[in-house]
DNA sequence: GTCTATAGTCCGATAGAC
DNA sequence: GTCTATCGGACTATAGAC
């Protein structure tokens, strides 16, 4: 079970926490209420002061995930030479695929939260036309690039789902060809 | 709105039939059982005699998804030599990637579903790993012929919840290399 | 502005008749 | 195998305390 934890802090991050913990533990379909509300030591009422809905509260968790991967990427970065042209194509495969389990299990959750909430999908997909863009007018060979970028998401999704067929030395040996495609797509 | 149909049949499948149309309507999250019985001629306990719970519906939906796509895999594979290799590979391409949009909306309600039902995952699961292990002793190059899958998968995904960012050129050309590197990972 | 308590409503699930 | 009636849980709304 979570339990209520009497910790400090904005009751807004207090309830988001809680929100996560929850997730991870019965997954976004059976996340209640009432149970996020006790574990962050708020009512429900108060629940709903901050997040109008059940809907708007998975919103909010979902865009914190979206946040906290970016976050990665951007870290990833500081990994690779700033002369290396196929430096954020690479930056994404290291900063999404090394993503701790915890985060891995919030993945599943907010898959099925993205997939009825328009307007989170919107936001994702704006993402996607940037990246997109800056990968069409910087790589080589675009097509090479787009398939590195589609075979990370496909194998985040897997990971996500706990799905991914992979042993431990096959995973790694395609995460190494992904860091080569990414360079070939390069020159 | 959905409407009623007069449609004779089994009452299972007029009730299936009826579900996808609801859900392709409005998601899997705003699916309502009253809703669904209506639009199959049923009541919702006749509908709750062949489903027990709205959970075991959507699974049954999502049952229906994988088995339409294997047999759009099957069906590709008539376009390949059976001399060719990558035969297999290339069907799961072309028999994946090219489903009508009509499944394309149904992807991602059951996307929201499978996240959350174990069982479920775990067809998907066994599936992938038979598919994987043949990859693993009939390609020459493992790794590329994984990527090939993933970014089957990543494009799916994408399409699936309307957030590819690719132009109908891009996409043509994403489509052609990975066939080019299917080609490349058995020789 | 932040939160509690309580009341309202919707909908999935069950029981039992036909 | 299907229907009607009903229960009970969970999301949402509101009035008002601090």
């Amino acid at each position: 079970m979570v339990e209520a934890h009497a910790v400090p802090g904005p009751a807004r991050d207090r309830i988001l926490e809680a929100a996560e913990r929850v997730v991870a533990e019965v997954g976004a379909a059976r996340l209640i209420l009432d149970v996020v509300a006790q574990a962050a030591g708020v009512s429900k009422g108060g629940l709903l002061y901050h997040f109008p809905s059940k809907e708007s509260l998975l919103g909010a968790l979902a865009q914190r995930y979206v946040q906290n991967k970016e976050q990665c990427i951007e870290a990833a970065k500081g990994g690779f030479s700033e002369q290396d042209h196929s430096r954020d194509l690479k930056a994404c495969i290291v900063g999404i695929l090394g993503s701790d389990p915890r985060s891995k299990a919030m993945g599943a959750a907010l898959l099925a939260t993205a997939a009825n909430d328009l307007t989170l999908l919107e936001v994702i997909r704006e993402r996607l036309v940037a990246n997109n863009n800056e990968l069409a007018e910087s790589s080589a060979d675009f097509a090479r690039a787009a398939i590195v970028t589609l075979a990370i998401d496909g194998l985040m999704m897997r990971e996500s789902l706990r799905i991914s067929p992979f042993t431990e030395d096959q995973r790694a040996q395609v995460v190494r060809e992904l860091m080569k495609i990414a360079d070939e797509s390069y020159r």
